[in-house]
DNA sequence: TTGTAAGCGTTATCAC
DNA sequence: GTGATAACGCTTACAA
């Protein structure tokens, strides 16, 4: 081994650190890889495959800008790496109401995936307006490599043009030739429609959520279905915000129709809804029953506990994420439907005998 | 004015624009300043300042140059201005735990004031874990122009060198030097207190929350005080996990008390004691009072519905982030701190007889 | 007011 | 296996 140190090598490299790292310091910038190959005494761009792809590089040399980059504290910049590479390694998530508790477990979701494949989660928040959710997608476009977007309320020839210029899927909403997580919505209804005709219902209310929800037409459709082979009647009663409020107004309508159960769109509405009966002292479940989709938190803290239909939520996050990374469009295909399931709780029970 | 065209200008614009989007469209990418350059017959670097600051350009060459950019539907490649600018005009928000709903309000207002100053917020969650936490911010560092750490379980030092290499600002955490936005935990805890005291109630439990949870500590140290000053005996029973579940374990120890009067570190805690106290019969209020922190979605919901301190985290999230973008630590001092209030609900009332 | 040219920190394409 | 060099798309002195 030629291991006598050359004598021109005499230079404490210690030192070498000192003074680079001084010099860091005075331009006030962070360490690039300019520093690196400097204190390793090697090309940048070996330093560059020797942070990158580990195989293509002599161990030797790997170890020394290995040390060299812990000795000077160095992270990649991510901007310069993305202005060369085109990926940013950010993913975009765009979702209706960051406070509506069903979101939280599809941002915890997405976020968990994102994380685990190295990924950074960008959020936007369109409240509820088509407008806004245009005007967020536009500013998170140029910075994302993908898109997910949740219960969008984008019209489809929209979000195909976005699909063809991003790798994009969608959650609670499908559009031609788009991915997209989907709760398998039939199964859960019918176990909820069953579930409330042998308590003998046999007149029901849906309780329909925004006007162009995606998600809400294929619910109505879904009970509309179970109701119309079981003979029960039903209507629905909307377009109203997805809200408490939404559900709290919809009161006197609902009673109005006479049905004996009530299908809300989404547990916030199921809510507004049994407070304002219990307001107006009309009994839950004695004189109606209710019901509603997500399982969110306070679900099962109101009075009477809400029955629902609930689906993994943070698995939709996962999965939508992993799509979007994978930018298989076969794939959406293949991934099936999310399970739903029904949430028997207090909220629902016997008709009341005419 | 000289309104004959040049002879040689004769090339039909909207032809040239056909041109230069198919080449764009060819590479694959997206539209330059140099295609928009090419198009309105000027040099890439008038194209880069009509756009980026109006004033110092001449209006006939901003409006070519405009009409071109709406042409070729381009935006700006923010990599590559980060690149050369070094700000990225993006936020990092790190928060504790996205499903927990004090964070949600928090969330939004972050989001509405980035939003609004034309920032990109990235969140990331550290699931209450330490570790987490400095994994999250390493990996945020690089791409944001500021950081906002939320309840952070950071120690003071990490946070003190944070702040060294970023604009910083935390939430509900105090770190001298470092700007941070602070409830007014005395003014809401005093008038809790006296709620209490008029009910008659001279013996208190807090049940605190995390080991390390500077806020915690702090609102301990305002009730102390308080009970202090009134002689009301008080004992703090803890550290417990602040979750439903924290609540629910701790019935034995507080009950073993024998407080008339638990306050809970927050919402979620109380809520969970409150589930249990219903499961093993222990009336609420009859037998004991209990107050949380934060007001959060479903205080309201169950049953009796929760008296607690709540402060303004939507404002608490957009002052966070104007702090940050304003990067000016004296502000800190200035900004002043948040209000609280009680919200009295059915889950206090007189305390029983001896 | 506008053009020229350098540079931000990486990665990719060539050579050697 | 490693070094030189040219991009990536933008901003910004400096010239003109």
């Amino acid at each position: 081994m030629s291991d006598r140190a050359a004598p021109r090598a005499a230079v404490d490299p210690s030192d070498a650190a000192e003074r680079i790292l001084a010099r860091i310091r005075e331009r006030g910038g962070a360490p690039t890889i300019y520093d690196i190959a400097e204190l390793a005494g090697v090309n940048p761009s070996t330093v560059s495959r020797a942070l990158g792809k580990p195989g293509r590089i002599s161990a030797a040399t790997a170890q020394k800008v290995e040390d060299a980059a812990a000795r000077l504290d160095f992270r990649v910049n991510p901007m310069a790496r993305a202005l060369q590479t085109g990926k940013t390694r950010m993913l975009g998530l765009v979702v209706a109401d960051i406070t509506n508790p069903v979101v939280f477990d599809i941002v915890r979701g997405a976020e968990l995936e994102a994380a685990a494949a190295g990924y950074t989660l960008v959020i936007a928040e369109s409240q509820e307006s088509g407008v806004n959710e245009a005007e967020a997608v536009e500013r998170l476009l140029p910075s994302v490599d993908g898109l997910v977007l949740a219960t969008t309320r984008m019209p489809a020839n929209q979000i195909d043009e976005l699909a063809a210029r991003k790798s994009l899927v969608l959650i609670n909403r499908a559009v031609d030739g788009v991915p997209s997580v989907l709760p398998d919505v039939e199964s859960g209804v019918e176990q909820l429609v069953e579930h409330l005709a042998e308590h003998g219902h046999r007149s029901f209310v849906y309780l329909a959520g925004p006007d162009r929800s995606w998600i809400s037409a294929r619910r109505w459709a879904a009970i509309l279905a179970a109701a119309e082979r079981r003979g029960i009647a039903i209507v629905e009663v909307g377009p109203n915000a997805p809200t408490i409020e939404g559900g709290r107004t919809a009161l006197r309508r609902v009673i109005a129709s006479q049905a004996t159960a009530l299908i809300a769109y989404n547990d916030l509405m199921a809510i507004g809804f049994m407070q304002e009966s219990a307001a107006q002292g009309i009994g839950v479940p004695d004189r109606i029953s209710v019901a509603g989709f997500d399982d969110i938190f306070g679900s099962e803290l109101i009075v009477p506990a809400l029955t629902t239909v609930r689906a993994d939520l943070v698995r939709a996050g996962r999965q939508a994420v992993a799509m979007t990374l994978s930018g298989d469009r076969d794939s959406a295909a293949s991934a099936g439907l999310l399970p739903t399931s029904l949430i028997v709780r207090g909220s629902t029970g016997a008709a009341p005998r005419r």
